[in-house]
Formats: structure tokens, C-alpha cells, sequence
DNA sequence: GGCGCCCGATTGGTCGGATGTTAAGGCGTT
DNA sequence: AACGCCTTAACATCCGACCAATCGGGCGCC
């Protein structure tokens, strides 16, 4: 029924041998079970951002495993950005900053199959107007001087790479400008390199560059009027316009298969 | 400049006596290394999603590492879920469905501050209307009748953990009917359990209980007159009301606390 | 043919130790 | 007194080896 595997992990005390409670028969990893109880303490605060952990071997004897399991523990939260290791110190709870928590979703996003890439552009089609919109309202003077230089960057790039760079950075101080760091993490996570290559490199391939340079600069003198609607409108446009050319893109990749049987 | 710290990180070979280029003089940890280097791997398209990884003293020795150092990067990976270790048997690229990848997600999610859920609470806002109205026009028979004995299992609940189980379940077949196993997974991350227990708790003790009960009617029949600009309105006067119902939670909350200095 | 036992393969977990890195405090110089 | 160097203790990093738990398949027995 419940979908949340990590809360149906046992949470019970670890035993003076060692052992854990195997409750209803359920084998339970120690160091699974270690991930779990970690989390339970930042959750319920005793841990707050940027509290140092007792030293390893401490730390394995509180949760009674061995300081290799609770390395694989440690070592998995810190790829998810909860802890952050500095080795000859010490390990400290992360500042549990959305950017900072979100970028593990970056991280999978880039394993995502072709298929389900159409997905995800499909999300940002719903993010990024939203984001454009808030932007207008919200940025102030210094931000707008950074996206009008991000926009020339847009303009100026004439090859695939540099087109991909100033790219993002443009949509990405659009989204920060959104003041919605949730909103704005997920929409660069969802937003990998791959994906911008792609879009580019058929734009470029059918000649549509100029086109979508002129939408970056729609967009920004949509914000430059704050006008929240006419940006939401230029940034679905644009993004439409993306997923179509993403299309081409896969289905330029499709055809040149041998096509499997 | 760039965020992508992944994509920074050093590929070099691992030298025969297992010390790695320490490129820069920036030096980086093998477990590190072994991360991204399996990550390029399956991004290659080498080890597609179910393919059987060399056993880990092979592996390690591949990768240039001991077996400990591996086996903190496998299950790294493995709470991401882009590996699947099932002991006794070997361990396995995951299916790497949209699904299973975003459960990280839902995993950090569970971390943010109070300040930043309302900010989730926004992007959900943006979302549920979309997946309503993608769901009312592709929603199956199927699928209709499981919506309707979760929106009866919402109506008959009468205690916070009955109606979070009932509404969480609700608003999973919804999205789910979207067909975006992106934007569903998502949607499922972005709520979690103490949010809707917060939620519910809010609505009982302020005696909204009927009128909240009564919008998931009304999401339920505009996806069964199958009217996705009736779904997207209904559903997202539901979200906005929820976070109504959270401000007032997190708003108690605050007062109760002692308010340091 | 079907059932059950056994064994090889593989991951799970632990221990002890050698090594490199870091922060902090003491000490000398300026 | 202020600054910079050096020592030292604390800590994470990494390794090799060992045994336990588990799974899957093969073999033999019924």
C-alpha cells in the first residue's frame, strides 16, 4: 500500500551484541538500518544543519555496527548531499538547503532512458512558465543586470557547446529569480547538459537558431516589463518549442538505429 | 559557474598501484571516483538497466580499489536506486524507471525546513492541476473504479492517520492516471507523510473536515465527466486550500514555540 | 518426475592497521 | 602585541583478510 519503503524500516534499538531487531521476520541491513537512524535524528532535530557528528568510530558504537558499515551509511547520505564529510575534521550535517538536498535529483535525472526524457520535458513545460512569471514580478535591479548579460551570451554563442552554457545559465537565473528554491532546484535538475545538447544541435542542424535566440529575448523583456503573463506565455512558447526540436532530435537518433527486429 | 559538481569530478584511469591522477593537485576520494565512473558506465550504455554488475573483488579490481571502497560506492548508488544488490545472488543495474529513480527524491524531501515546505507547497501547486487534468481525459475504466473506492476511503476516514493513508492513496491514482510516471513520481516525493499529517490535523481540530472531503468529490466527478479544464480548477482550489490548512499548522507550530531571543 | 539436501558463488559484516589530511595550539620572530 | 611557522593530536581514508548469511542450482533420493 504505502509506497514510503524507508519509514517500514525497522527503527529498532540496536542490541548490546549487535544484532538487530528482526521484527516480523524482516531482515534489515545494519547499514540500511544505520541510513534510517541518522535520518531520525536530523529529523527530529537532535542533529540540526550543521552539527558535527561524533567521529566515526563513536558513532558505530552508539549504533552498534562496525565503522566500515557505518561508512557505507555515511558515504551514501553524503552522495545525497544530508552530510558532508571533510576529511582530518570531522562529518557535519549539511545545511539541508533545497539546492543542496535537490541535487540528487540532478544526479538520477541524467539516467533517465530517451523514453521518458519527453516525460520530464513534459514537467518543465509546467515549471518553467510558472518560474518566468514569478521572475517578473520578483527580480530586482541586480539580477536584471545579470540576466540581460546572460541573455547576450545567449545571442552572442554560435556553437553547440557554447549555446548549451549560456543556455543555462540564462533559464537558470530565470528560475532563481523565481524565489522559489524549490521550484527553481527542480527545474535545473530536470534540465541536464545532455538533453540542451540535443535541442541545440538540431536547432543548429535545421537553421532555427535565430528563432530561438529571439524567444530568450522575448522572454527577458517580458520580465525587463514585468508583466507576469506575457512571460508566463513567451516561456511556454519557448519551451514548447524546445520539446519539439528534442523531438527531432530523437527521432533523428531512432531512424539512424539498425532498429532491433 | 557550472553546478554539475558530478561532471567535474576527475575520469582518469586508475594507475596499476591504484593511486589515482590527482589531477590540479584537487584530490578525490576513489570511492568518489568508482560513483561516477560506474555512472558513466551505465550512461554509456554499457551496463543497460537489469544487467548483472562483475562481482565485487572483480569490480573493485577493474575500478582500481579495495573492495571496502566499492562497496561504499555500490550502496550509494544503491540507496539511489540505480543499483539493486541482492545478497547471495549479485548485484544489478536497476530498471532505472522514472519511478524507482525519483524515490531519492521523496527520501530528502523528508529533510527540508519548515521555511522551504511551503515553497514544495507551490510547486505542488503548480503540478496537481496538470496531473488532474491530464487524468480526466486519459483515465481508463480501470482505473475509475479504484479512484472511487479511494475517494470513498477518503470520505469514510475519520482520524488523522486514516485520512493521510486515504488521501495520499487518492492523490496517487491521480496522478498515476496522468500517464507522466514523471510528474506522478514527483508529485509523490513532494508529499510527504508529516506534511499531510500536519494538514489533516489542521483541518480536524478547525472542524474543516466536510468542506475538505467535499473538494475531493468534486476532483472526482469533473475526472469522471471526464472535463480537464473542470479537473484543473478543482484540483487546484484542493491545493490551495491544503496549504491554507498548513500555514495555519506551521503558524501554531511557531506560536507554541518559545521563540529564541 | 518430483522433492529435498548440499555445495559453490556472492554479498554482508567485521577487525586491525597503515596512511594522509586537517585544525588548533604552542613557539619563535618581527 | 601581532604575525607566521611548526608540532601534534584528531580524524577520515583506504586496504587486506576473515568469517557469516544468503541464494541458486545441481545432485541424489524417493
Amino acid at each position: 500500500m504505502s509506497s514510503d519503503i524507508w519509514s517500514l524500516m525497522a527503527t529498532a534499538e540496536a542490541t548490546p551484541d549487535g544484532r538487530r531487531g528482526a521484527r516480523a521476520g524482516r531482515i534489515v541491513r545494519v547499514t540500511d538500518e544505520a541510513i534510517e537512524r541518522i535520518r531520525q535524528i536530523i529529523m527530529s532535530g537532535e542533529w540540526g544543519p550543521g552539527t558535527r557528528l561524533p567521529r566515526e568510530s563513536d558513532l558505530a558504537a552508539r549504533l552498534g555496527l562496525s565503522r566500515n558499515s557505518l561508512r557505507e551509511a555515511v558515504r551514501a547520505l553524503s552522495l545525497l548531499r544530508v552530510l558532508e564529510v571533510r576529511q582530518g575534521d570531522g562529518t557535519y550535517v549539511s545545511s539541508l538547503e533545497p539546492d543542496l538536498l535537490l541535487e540528487s535529483t540532478r544526479f538520477v535525472s541524467h539516467l533517465l532512458a530517451d523514453r521518458t526524457v519527453i516525460e520530464v520535458f513534459e514537467v518543465r513545460r509546467l515549471l518553467e512558465p510558472a518560474a518566468a512569471a514569478l521572475a517578473s514580478v520578483r527580480m530586482d535591479e541586480k539580477e536584471h543586470a545579470t540576466l540581460r548579460r546572460e541573455l547576450d551570451r545567449v545571442l552572442a554563442a554560435t556553437n553547440v557547446e557554447q549555446l548549451v552554457e549560456a543556455d543555462a545559465a540564462f533559464h537558470a537565473t530565470v528560475a532563481q529569480a523565481s524565489g522559489n528554491s524549490v521550484l527553481s532546484s527542480l527545474l535545473e535538475s530536470l534540465s541536464t547538459q545532455t538533453m540542451r545538447a540535443r535541442m541545440w544541435r538540431a536547432r543548429l542542424e535545421k537553421g532555427a537558431l535565430d528563432a530561438t535566440k529571439a524567444e530568450h529575448s522575448r522572454i527577458y523583456e517580458a520580465i525587463d516589463a514585468h508583466d507576469p503573463e506575457l512571460a508566463r506565455t513567451v516561456a511556454a512558447a519557448h519551451v514548447a518549442n524546445s520539446e519539439h526540436w528534442l523531438r527531432v532530435d530523437l527521432a533523428a537518433i531512432e531512424a539512424a538505429k539498425p532498429s532491433a527486429h
